[in-house]
DNA sequence: GATGAATGAGAATTCATTCAT
DNA sequence: AATGAATGAATTCTCATTCAT
């Protein structure tokens, strides 16, 4: 249907728009305008601009989780697993910096709510069952989960913040050392002296 | 004069509005209404809607860079500091959630602009001296210091937002494991097998 | 469509309440509430403000050239053209009172500025272009064009205010006296003793 | 005593600041700091703003008229006083643009009240007085006050502005030939053919 | 008299949302 | 479904005026 079509030229526009411009400065004739509709047609496909704005995030949650398991293999190790995955979400966020713009914005403003929050973790479970397999089995320290993602996505994302930013360069070599950093911490005898 | 008590009235009552709604979900009015003032005398103190949330973010900065310098001996080698400042660290998040919520908010928005960065660095500038000291000694891994911060201050962030959330619990095992985690990450000899 | 309807609405409550109160004491609510609309439909017509007082001036100055001309034929000779636009102009302020007293406030304000200067002297130009040739011809007496503005356009102005105020009363005596008297300023001969 | 210099202070910041940045620029704060004097006490010399402009309305056309009259013998034939007199007209302009600024700008505005202009009228009956002796006599046309004033004051004021804003330049020569040509105009022939 | 911090009513303007077409 | 003119509540900010010192 063409329906999905008009759907999409708004979630574009409105993520061009709010990765430039942040949420507020981003009005709904802006976007009804950048997506070439009338202003009441974003009421057809979103009830209100909040809503619009967490189909959004979600939209781009979701994209983010299929580009960072791209070419993953439920079978291969962690380890090589882990590189892969980290060199995804490194690349991700250099292809595409609006979204991590967008998406840092919006985590933490007060669009972002419990439900978010639920859908999100739904959507990361693909990507945390491996860890908590390997945790399982020995082959990584066992963590809380949150202290997990915070030392392997929360690092990878202020880093990737900190390229666009232009304070680091994040090319093959750093890109690599980071990740070896990162597993390091997971690693069982990391902190043996 | 009494002249710096309303300045502050109105500082602390921007915090606590703007930890709850956010920076657009707080007008000047509720402010007002909050620090007890009339509304127009707010902009006897700071010229802009812009200027107050500026003048607090920095504030705030300053207050945290002193609390995390507590107790730090310059002259104590850099691993008992790094486990002094990261208690500190986490403490103050934990003692002063308000002031993460408002600093992530605003560090994600728009208001974070060039000047806000600047000023930021050289206020952090006492808390990176000793790592740089540490590098060139070969105590600890040479790594840019923007990836340092990372490994370090972001970490400790992302932890403690984590523990706000209820996601962990933050105890002094947790604080301690972390922070040897993290310590091990930047120990020279941490990626060997 | 009715667009038009809405934009004249808006443009006479403007005018009507300008010349009672003034610029600044007309807010755009009050003009709003005087059109019959909503407060925030003006800037549908009308960017700001002051983009409202100039389409209103500018409107006020075309109605006035072209009610000054009427009944004006190109070949007459000037000195019966003159009677007929002397009359024209003091018939339009004294049937248009509000305008006259709108445009002086404008013109008089900080709101005129270059770019009203230059349309209204494209606006005026046909009023203009006979004297030119009067001149030339030696018919009337020649004079830098500012002047000669200030000895018919402002006397004109200055006698219809005056009528305003109640100081005299425009009949057609009183017209046609003040016709003749201005046109002997300009005829080549009158200050020959 | 020294109350006199505080209100006069208060009198000049405010004609500098008006004629610059008109009324409604010009805010009591703006007058306070350029005078030199706390906020407040201009509220010790004038009751309100309108007073202040009122007050300096009258103060500027106090000025206006003793520099018009000044040489001026009342013994004079009118003919010889009035060159004089047109010439310190606007000779005054041409010295005080602030003051023909402001006073224009206040005299289209709705402070300009029928107390203003009973005051005024007070004020310029030196100036009338010979005139309507020279009616009497049948030395010029025997005019309306207010059509007299329209053909002299009012003229005068015009050539002055449009000299101020440069459309033409008032040297001897201009301030004479319009002299001569607005006394042709009282002068009981100057319509014959 | 002098001060200037405090006030709060009021201004211009924005914008999410509605609804008649 | 699509439109976009209309709405009016809400926002930031200004400023004449007051009053405790």
């Amino acid at each position: 249907m063409m329906m999905t079509q008009k759907r999409d030229d708004i979630l574009a526009a409105a993520q061009r728009l709010v990765s430039q411009h942040g949420f507020h400065g981003t009005s709904m004739s802006m976007i009804a305008a950048e997506a070439g509709v009338g202003a009441g047609t974003i009421y057809n496909y979103f009830p209100s601009k909040d809503d619009l704005m967490r189909a959004l995030f979600m939209m781009i949650k979701q994209d983010f989780m299929q580009k960072v398991m791209a070419g993953v293999s439920p079978d291969a190790p962690l380890q090589e697993s882990f590189g892969l995955m980290w060199a995804n979400i490194i690349h991700y966020y250099l292809d595409f910096p609006d979204q991590i713009t967008f998406a840092q914005q919006f985590h933490h403003s007060p669009y972002f709510d419990r439900a978010c929050e639920e859908m999100m973790n739904t959507l990361l479970a693909p990507l945390v069952v491996p860890f908590e397999k390997a945790m399982s089995a020995g082959v990584i320290r066992p963590l809380p989960l949150p202290v997990l993602e915070t030392f392997t996505l929360d690092v990878a994302t202020s880093l990737a913040r900190r390229h666009i930013k232009g304070e680091i360069i994040l090319d093959d070599t750093l890109i690599n050392l980071t990740a070896a950093l990162c597993w390091s911490t997971l690693s069982p005898d990391s902190t043996r002296k």
